[in-house]
DNA sequence: CGCATCTACGACGTTACGTAGTAGATGCTA
DNA sequence: TAGCATCTACTACGTAACGTCGTAGATGCG
């Protein structure tokens, strides 16, 4: 528990746009797919967007299937498990866990203290 | 608002191990200070802690001020609000705040549950 | 069979960071 | 006040991650 293990750099931009395209897909995607919805936006070659896809992969953010020769790929996790991933391991280098969560709340917005508190509703009810 | 703000890369190694010499410290230390304190871990060049410290300064992570011809540094923020902007850093790039939160409340611990709630109930209590 | 398409893999530039050396400024001390 | 110790400023180099792309070879389809 408590363990030290090291921080998960945060995407880069571009691996960051490509895993929006994942997320908001329902399915798994081609490259091709991916490539042309960032093409959209972003001017780069094919191969590139394969590249990036390639590492995500290797970073376990990406589950890809075979479709024919080529690989179709979805995000891993949800972008929210993501970023509560990256609160846990926010969390877990605070010193003080207390005075960290303090901090937290208060620099959240109202509406968010309220989600919180909703949500922590939620879990008393189901885990008693 | 929720701007697009860019991901502050986690601490390097060595720049953990020099912020948590300064986050220990009640005052600002010295060069030649930190590099005692990080010497009796790692076998460093004295300049090479200075460095460390003159880029933390440029990322404003410390506070620095002068004492004769030396530089006095000090964290810029403690520990726990660092990482309480980590977590609202992280919670800001969620696609659906009220999902990431649920999901960050189902996997902390019950202690830190009830950490949060405690801190959610100061919160209530100064802010109404 | 041949073309279009896909992957595999290597490559190069940039930036962050770990690491350290040198040169020159500066302050204390005999 | 001359000189030594110490500090900063600046430069530099290696590595790793990432943005970016090209080439070569595998593969599926008409």
């Amino acid at each position: 528990m408590t363990s030290e293990e090291k921080a998960p750099r945060p995407l880069g931009d571009l691996e960051r746009v490509v895993m929006e395209q994942l997320w908001a897909a329902p399915d798994a995607l081609t490259v091709r797919r991916v490539y042309e919805q960032v093409s959209t936006t972003r001017d780069l070659a094919y191969t590139t967007v394969m590249t990036v896809l390639d590492r995500l992969q290797k970073k376990n953010l990406t589950e890809r299937e075979r479709d024919g020769k080529a690989w179709r790929y979805r995000a891993a996790a949800p972008r929210e498990e993501m970023a509560a991933d990256l609160m846990r391991d926010a969390l877990d280098r605070a010193g003080d866990r207390r005075e960290a969560l303090v901090r937290f709340v208060d620099q959240v917005s109202d509406e968010e203290a309220a989600l919180l508190r909703e949500a922590l509703a939620k879990l008393e009810e189901r885990e008693g």
